[in-house]
DNA sequence: AAATATTTTTAGGCTTGTCTAAAAATAAAT
DNA sequence: ATTTATTTTTAGACAAGCCTAAAAATATTT
């Protein structure tokens, strides 16, 4: 059994996002932006991390992870986000409010922990901002999801996620009505801002296309 | 808001359990010692929580928590017990295994996690080893309680906690069918070892005089 | 009251994880 | 192909939390 701190455990995390969304190995200063550390703290931890074979490392070349770094995160997202759901679900946070205490909770380390809270939850396959929760062996479940800026007018979909998980963009979707499961469609796209005219039950609204760039949707 | 670590939270739980148990100001080597670490560490710990006045330290004479880190640390055991209950009664765990879990979880920060966890569990005012549970406002039940070594043979009482959280105890109490709850009569006390025959439920049992003296029974 | 024993603090070091500034390597541009 | 710009690494520092060994303070004996 390998020991990691939370420290070595959030830029584990990182790394698999960064190399989520773009392909080949994770650049140092890419890595130090998204840990909000210099890039020198990233290269000192890429040592550490690579001593401990959870990431495959050359000097100035960029970072992957190894199959024991990609478990390892793996199971952090997947504690997150049953966490995540835990505190909707459970406790009654808001969609906003639980990520930071997911953050932490993440962490917590001890055998069947998570798979106990997995059972307990009854297995959810999407936390509380539409994204998959990785299964005990690290399975994951893609849906096919697009975003809203790319419909055409006239096109309708169910909104099944979020790419942007700060308060002030989930408490604006909350004041327009838009959760998980709502239904919305796409009137007209304005030419000037690409902003997206839309329904949703019923009203019409705006939507900037920052904010549309940021809501996905199972097409009907 | 004052921020405080994990390790300086677990000097503030560890000065209050033995301000509980013994008299006057802490000294620092039963602090070393109840934190597994050496004196020099407890000293330099003691400095710290002094600056940042959450104990009154006085070189060579000891210390003791002040109004903010009693709070504090009453806070602390708050957060560990309510989440004992959750692992236990939620989450289906036995109450020898829910210890380092509730260790870690006990730091989580942030607004509102206690009170809703609270909420959710329904106020219970008592964790899965029978210790109180403070409110909110760091308020104690205490329970009038005594040991079983105190008990004269006839005495009857009912199990209301346990005075050692280790999981040989807590098993060996599962094997004798002893839980919170759980009736108890002293039939004798044997002269040469002090160690107690009791009835529990029908059957006769011999406890060691330590297995007894970690018992605590509400007298019927 | 002086000597001895115990407790506590100080001094100096180590690791983790961070920083800034400088050096080195790589990439881009002329 | 050199120069210039960018990226990355190294070097040296610092705080938190721990250590051991030595010094200082307090307590106990004689």
């Amino acid at each position: 059994m390998l020991l990691t701190t939370s420290a070595e455990e959030n830029y584990l995390k990182a790394i698999f996002k960064i190399s989520e969304k773009e392909p080949g190995p994770v650049l140092t200063n890419a890595l130090a932006a998204a840990m909000g550390t210099s890039a020198a703290s990233a290269t000192d931890m890429l040592k550490r991390l690579s001593d401990k074979q959870l990431v495959a490392y050359e000097k100035y070349r960029g970072v992957t992870l190894t199959p024991e770094g990609d478990r390892l995160a793996t199971s952090l997202i997947r504690k997150h986000r049953l966490w995540e759901v835990f505190l909707v679900e459970k406790l009654g946070f808001a969609w906003d409010e639980v990520h930071d205490f997911a953050e932490q909770l993440e962490h917590v380390q001890g055998d069947n922990l998570t798979d106990r809270l997995d059972d307990y939850l009854n297995h959810p396959r999407f936390d509380p901002h539409g994204d998959p929760i990785p299964d005990a062996q690290g399975r994951w479940i893609r849906r096919p999801q697009v975003r809203l800026t790319t419909l055409t007018p006239g096109q309708k979909g169910i909104v099944t996620g979020v790419d942007d998980h700060t308060s002030p963009f989930l408490q604006y979707l909350d004041e327009l009505g838009i959760a998980l499961g709502v239904a919305i469609e796409l009137l007209d796209r304005t030419a000037y801002d690409q902003s997206s005219k839309v329904r949703i039950s019923g009203k019409e609204y705006t939507l900037s296309e920052k904010a549309s760039q940021n809501l996905f949707l199972r097409l009907e």
